[in-house]
RNA sequence: GUCCCAGUAGCUCAGUAGGAUAGAGCAACAGUUUCCUAAACUGUAGGUCGGAGGUUCGAAUCCUUUCUGGGACGCCA
């Protein structure tokens, strides 16, 4: 437990302890002691609205319970200053803030652990995202599925989660199929050969590419080869090419996995028989016109699903669902899926499959990953992958930059569409948020440096006395702040809240900046505590820009 | 037709498990540099939280209904 939670869990016992001292309610009625940061900063650092929960138990007016608690209360044993009443019935309470120095040296101590907790209790959770189908490029909505899904994925193991993060490869399937076909028709195309495209081919610049390729190595050598062997080198090749692609994207957008799923190794190695077993054994599957289906409408499904076509094959559900059955039986105790919107109808689908299998619905999670809408000179860019005219990732990428593109995907919270302003994003000016928080810490590089040419070092055992001006307590009330937010951002999946807590924490230091001046040669002591405090926000910033995929320059 | 998501300042968005006078950035307006990076800071102005009912001490938040925008409703993936 860090300094920040220490003192509110004082401040709670102490709320308790004076409701039971008042005889107010006993033990077990007790709700629980909720202490919040009042917006407004003349209402006190922390409040609580506990005489307003009390006023059904105890049958009194909130005020009058208000006032009992406060006779009641002990403030010796928990750093508070002064406490008022208002409202309707509000206890603030003012902290003696002069704790909270001792962040600075335990901010410095922990250095790159700073923020972490157990939020998690070790829990195991795997998260699947992307898992973009190898067909073409990565593009827009992917990219903004990755940065969602790496930044969630950062900061629960920050928040003491045991992560896994997973890519499904859609390997198997038709999809494939119309990827060799397209290959194979690309590559005729660049023999100049006449070749017409796959009904439902994929028409994207990536494909050209690849036929292109294989007509400068091989020049004709596949015009001429048997037509099955021929398709099964162009799917194998496509394949391999696309994921090769995908990796390199993903590794260059800063996005690192830790399985790579195949959907052909279900087919192989019999987990998809086990899966189909154990519904049958459950006795939710069914035969009808020719197909098996599941019986998943009791399990709040709009209608049952087929699992096996007419034909014999597979719907895309069955080997999803024995991939999320091996997922529980390697012993995940969660799992979240990140989808994009269009998969918003699958997940009852995919719910009720996972209690079919024997599960808790529960275990699942999915977020979805909203539309974005990419705006250049105030114009909204259509996208479709259909005709390849799409804005690929490596695109954004390279006209916007890394560190742009990942905190405009992270500030945003995920399930709301997204309007992506290009030429803000690009700009490189005061309206852009990157830099401001990026600013920041180069700010404070920038001030180490001149600090050691004038001979002063950050030291760990400073005078802390010297540390209290408004801004400072400011700056370090959001110092304290930062493992809170970064267990709020993982037990709610919200990663965008990090994102909104960099932005606070940079406003907080450009403001102190403004104020107080760190380096004075005329005050040695106190630039030795503002120094130490300077470089406990510079780790903060670090720590928390580097969970949202952003880099931390030391100049700009 | 059914289901899901969204609707908050001119624009883009927050709003912390129902709390106090709903916040921030940009845009607008007015200021700040003999001083560690002005990619910064300080201040002013800007709102019927889509509309209407309801639940209660108290609602942007929960419930019902309605309007608007987007998405999903395959033996596609």
């Amino acid at each position: 437990m860090n300094l920040v939670e220490q003192v509110q869990q004082n401040l709670k016992e102490e709320i308790k302890a004076a409701v039971l001292k008042a005889g107010l309610a006993s033990e077990d009625q007790l709700p629980e002691v909720i202490l919040e940061i009042p917006k407004e900063k003349a209402h006190g650092d922390y409040s609580t609205n506990m005489a307003m929960q009390l006023a059904r138990v105890a049958k009194k007016a909130p005020r009058m319970i208000a006032d009992a608690i406060v006779a009641n209360f002990d403030s010796t044993k928990a750093s508070i200053e002064k406490i008022e009443l208002a409202g309707p019935g509000f206890i603030n309470f003012y902290m003696d803030n002069s704790y909270l120095t001792e962040l600075i040296p335990s901010i410095l101590e922990e250095e790159d652990r700073y923020g972490e907790t157990n939020a998690g209790k070790g829990q195991k959770i795997q998260v699947e995202f992307v898992s973009a189908n190898p067909t073409g490029d990565l593009h827009l909505g992917h990219a903004r599925g990755a940065a969602v899904g790496d930044s969630l994925c950062n900061i629960l193991a920050k928040a003491g989660f045991d992560v896994s993060r997973e890519y499904y490869i859609n390997d198997a399937g038709n999809q494939i199929n119309n990827l060799a076909l397209s290959v194979e028709a690309r590559y005729f195309q660049a023999l100049g050969m006449e070749k017409e495209m796959p009904e439902d081919g994929y028409h994207g610049e990536d494909i050209i590419q690849i036929g292109k390729e294989l007509a400068a190595e091989y020049g004709d050598k596949f015009v001429h080869m048997p037509e099955d062997e021929r398709f099964n080198f162009f799917r194998e090749h496509g394949l391999k090419v696309e994921m090769a692609k995908l990796k390199k994207d993903l590794h260059d957008f800063r996005v690192e996995f830790d399985v790579w799923y195949s959907e052909t190794s279900l087919y192989h190695n019999g987990k998809i028989d086990t899966a189909l077993k154990t519904l049958r054994d459950n006795g939710h599957i069914y035969e009808e016109d020719g197909a098996t289906w599941l019986r998943s409408t009791p399990f709040g499904d709009d209608k049952d699903r087929v699992l096996i076509k007419q034909d014999g094959s597979y719907t895309y559900l069955t080997p999803d669902l024995a991939y999320h059955k091996d997922k529980l039986d390697r012993g995940f105790e969660k799992l979240i899926n990140v989808w994009g919107a269009d998969h918003h109808g699958y997940i009852p689908r995919m719910k009720a499959a996972i209690e079919a299998l024997g599960y808790k619905r529960d275990v699942l999670e999915v977020e979805i990953i909203q539309l974005v809408h990419l705006f250049k000179n105030g114009e909204k860019m259509k996208m479709s992958k259909r005709t390849g005219k799409a804005v690929t990732m490596r695109e954004l990428v390279e006209e916007v930059g890394l560190d742009a593109t990942r905190y405009f995907f992270a500030m945003r919270s995920a399930d709301t569409h997204m309007d992506f302003d290009l030429d803000l994003a690009v700009s490189e000016s005061n309206d852009n948020p990157v830099y401001y928080a990026q600013y920041a810490h180069a700010r404070i590089s920038s001030i180490l440096r001149q600090a050691a040419e004038q001979g002063f070092s950050v030291e760990k055992e400073v005078d802390l006395k010297q540390v209290g001006s408004e801004k400072e307590v400011d700056l370090l009330k959001k110092l304290g702040e930062f493992p809170q937010a970064v267990s709020d951002a993982a037990l709610k999946r919200t990663p965008h809240r990090i994102a909104n807590y960099v932005f606070d924490l940079a406003s907080a230091f450009h403001s102190f900046y403004n104020a107080d001046k760190v380096v004075d040669k005329e005050q040695p002591e106190r630039t030795k505590a503002r120094l130490a405090l300077v470089k406990a926000v510079k780790i903060t910033m670090k720590n928390a820009l580097s969970l949202i995929g952003v880099s931390a320059p030391e100049k700009m």
